[in-house]
DNA sequence: CTAAAGTCTGACGTAACGTCAGACGCAAGG
DNA sequence: CCTTGCGTCTGACGTTACGTCAGACTTTAG
């Protein structure tokens, strides 16, 4: 229940900590490390927030949110914000690493469960197909078989690995949205849209270039020498499913 | 160095170490919790790892790097992999929320550097700034001045969360890959492809529905009137070189 | 034989609170 | 006035995965 103190609206406590989504322990924790002091104390020491807290609070739970630690928050706002935005680019680099991380790692997990639901390995190799999984992700000389230097050379270019990595994250989601609507009929407009997705995601791959794509076929066709964890990043239900929604959209384009 | 034992390669605890690419208090620490013990020790109580205790540090480390804690890992490599799978899944989701998480704080930063860089907001309201970018991103209402519900509702059943997201990070990607190059000639090589890859995030969002382009194409004529965060999406000049670009791919393709 | 390196076992420090525990404050009912 | 019941306060320990000493050995090269 808010105080009403002459003009002054003052919390206690748990309202204070509520109307900022946070608790009491929390505020407990920021006093004692100086981050966030209360206006006032009652003389029983409990502890009374004003509104120009509830502005301090709210700058203090953003910068968490972004990720940064409390002694850097505490910095940021005693000294004033004549650098937070250059701290929150060396933040963003940070979580952008931190996100390269969890893409692999879930690439990782993705394809091991891949690998090991097709059946081609035996369960009991998980931890050896995770680990086949993430050093392919990091060593790509298999794919010189397919593409000339010059043309791994020229994607390696145009496609950094952040872009690299997003688009193995969109085959993902396409190929498990696919599986999910392989009763469709091909025609459809669910199945359309699906196929319109495929054709982007090649594209943004191949970027127009033919002999990219002639090459990309040829990998596609040569599956018998992929390096095993590769194998199966689709099953062959979508494969059937996704080359008759093409023809109709070929047909239909 | 390596010692040779009869038949047995043992290993002190740095060959150990570095072979693996852990710290030896790492090891210290594995063994303090029973989580890998080497397989003898010397008289003298020195560590001596076995070929053996590198395939489960492997384990370890690999099951580190998909974001699992000691604990769990110890659970699972005592409990046999009878369900390693599965543990393996509920691990990804956790990260794939992770990863979610890491994303709208990326976008909210992206956002506030752009909001600051383009003068419209003081850099003294870089909270704010910040704070209306994050609200923007679970907020969506005005948006209903633009599409019907119906277009929102779909919208939203194609486009999941995570496809929204990660959809704004490739525009902000894309933005970025083409203000690095807006000293090219529009009708270059790189330019056609950079224009390539805008037309298709166009057509992701559309999903080639002339009525969604043609709402998409009113918000942006009506700039005077978007939530302060989204102005300046991109600059006057990306905007100028798009522009372009987009006339000359038209006309050539 | 000595100095330089490597190893061992504690033990404290880190981040951001969660979770008691023990003591006190405050308003309402008996 | 006293008792409940609920809220708050101040420690203080627990958590995670080691990093970093510190003090005492062991091993090895010269």
């Amino acid at each position: 229940m808010p105080e009403q103190k002459a003009q002054e609206m003052l919390y206690q406590a748990r309202d204070f900590a509520e109307k900022a989504g946070v608790t009491v322990r929390a505020l407990h924790h920021y006093d004692h490390l100086g981050l966030l002091k209360p206006t006032r104390r009652t003389e029983a020491g409990y502890r009374l927030y004003a509104e120009q807290d509830f502005a301090r609070l709210q700058q203090i739970v953003t910068l968490k949110f972004l990720g940064m630690s409390l002694k850097q928050i505490k910095l940021l706002l005693q000294q004033g914000h004549f650098d937070v935005l250059l701290q929150l680019q060396i933040q963003r680099q940070a979580m952008e690493e931190k996100r390269r991380h969890l893409d692999r790692a879930i690439q990782a997990i993705h394809g091991a469960e891949r690998a090991l639901a097709s059946g081609e390995k035996p369960n009991s190799e998980i931890y050896k197909t995770i680990i086949e999984v993430i050093e392919m992700q990091t060593n790509t000389e298999w794919l010189k078989k397919y593409y000339t230097e010059d043309q791994l050379a020229d994607l390696a270019k145009r496609n950094t690995p952040e872009i690299m990595e997003k688009a193995q994250n969109d085959w993902a989601v396409l190929i498990q949205d696919v599986e999910a609507n392989l009763q469709e009929d091909p025609a459809s407009p669910t199945a359309q849209s699906l196929a319109a997705r495929w054709a982007k995601l090649v594209e943004g791959f191949t970027m127009g270039s033919p002999e990219l794509a002639a090459n990309l076929s040829s990998l596609y066709k040569d599956e018998a020498n992929w390096p095993t964890t590769f194998k199966k990043l689709y099953s062959d239900e979508v494969e059937a499913f996704i080359k008759q929604a093409m023809a109709i959209r070929k047909q239909a384009g």
